[in-house]
DNA sequence: TTCTGTGCAAACTATTTGCACGAAT
DNA sequence: ATTCGTGCAAATAGTTTGCACAGAA
């Protein structure tokens, strides 16, 4: 699975770069090791949400490695708060760096694009009609886009 | 993985009861086994969302069965318009009876329930904002109800 | 040197597919 | 007598776990 079709809305992200990410491991007492910076680099370089087998393929840095630390370094990275995963559908799931504010999105079943959206009314009216305190950042509002409809 | 927590509004069932369905069956050319019979039977002992595991357990009829058969048994009753199944959250899909209108779902993270709810609001919300055509139905939407919020 | 993280193999969950036999029509 | 559907086994996808060894600290 390649690289998610993500949609505009470039976020700033929590971490700007590896290093970044990096001083945070090391503050955390993690080890800085080379498998590790690939998924980091990886993720930099994919800019958007990846799956976890993209990553561990080496499309993005040239190095592939092992899916298992693959997805051992997502895991910590996402404990760290550096990461978040979206299950976009039926298939593995999607990795991203985290940016600023939530992180919500709209998957389209038709073309497969997957678009960040301010969904707060939505929410908003949820709450409101069903006492419900919805999160779209974890499974995502599926349908289709205005292209696909 | 058990019966899911169903909340209240019992909707109308498009076929009322196993001979109805039957009869449909035989319209469309396929075959009254045994095994199918038994699907059915706890599909409308279940009386809401099960999984497949659950109905080849054959806790509810009984009588255990072949979890390839449950699929593929499934799999021909969704064809055919009397079931449906959602993806409610990491684990295995669960099936129902169609009734009449939407099957629109909130699922509550923290207590697993699963509430149907009307979401017409919804999906006209995110509609105008976003020009997408949202469906609740396969992918529902992920929060924590009111009791456990 | 110590202990964390890696890679490989194997387990696991949910689901699908191939194939020979049995049973519904 | 035909097929269709079943059951079993094996394949598949995605992810997790166990374990011995390598390499950060």
């Amino acid at each position: 699975l390649g690289p998610v079709t993500e949609a505009p809305a470039r976020r700033p992200l929590r971490f700007r770069d590896l290093d970044e990410v990096a001083a945070a491991l090391r503050a955390d007492g993690n080890r800085l090791t080379t498998p590790r910076k690939l998924v980091l680099q990886a993720l930099f370089a994919a800019d958007g949400l990846v799956s976890a087998e993209h990553i561990a393929s080496g499309a993005d840095t040239g190095v592939a490695l092992d899916l298992t630390s693959v997805y051992r370094n997502l895991e910590r990275l996402e404990e760290l708060g550096v990461v978040r995963h979206v299950h976009v559908g039926h298939g593995a799931a999607v990795y991203g760096l985290v940016g600023e504010g939530e992180h919500e999105y709209l998957v389209c079943d038709g073309c497969g694009k997957v678009t960040p959206a301010a969904l707060d009314e939505v929410r908003a009216l949820v709450k409101a009609r069903f006492g419900y305190e919805v999160r779209f950042t974890h499974f995502p509002i599926h349908g289709r886009c205005a292209d696909c409809a």
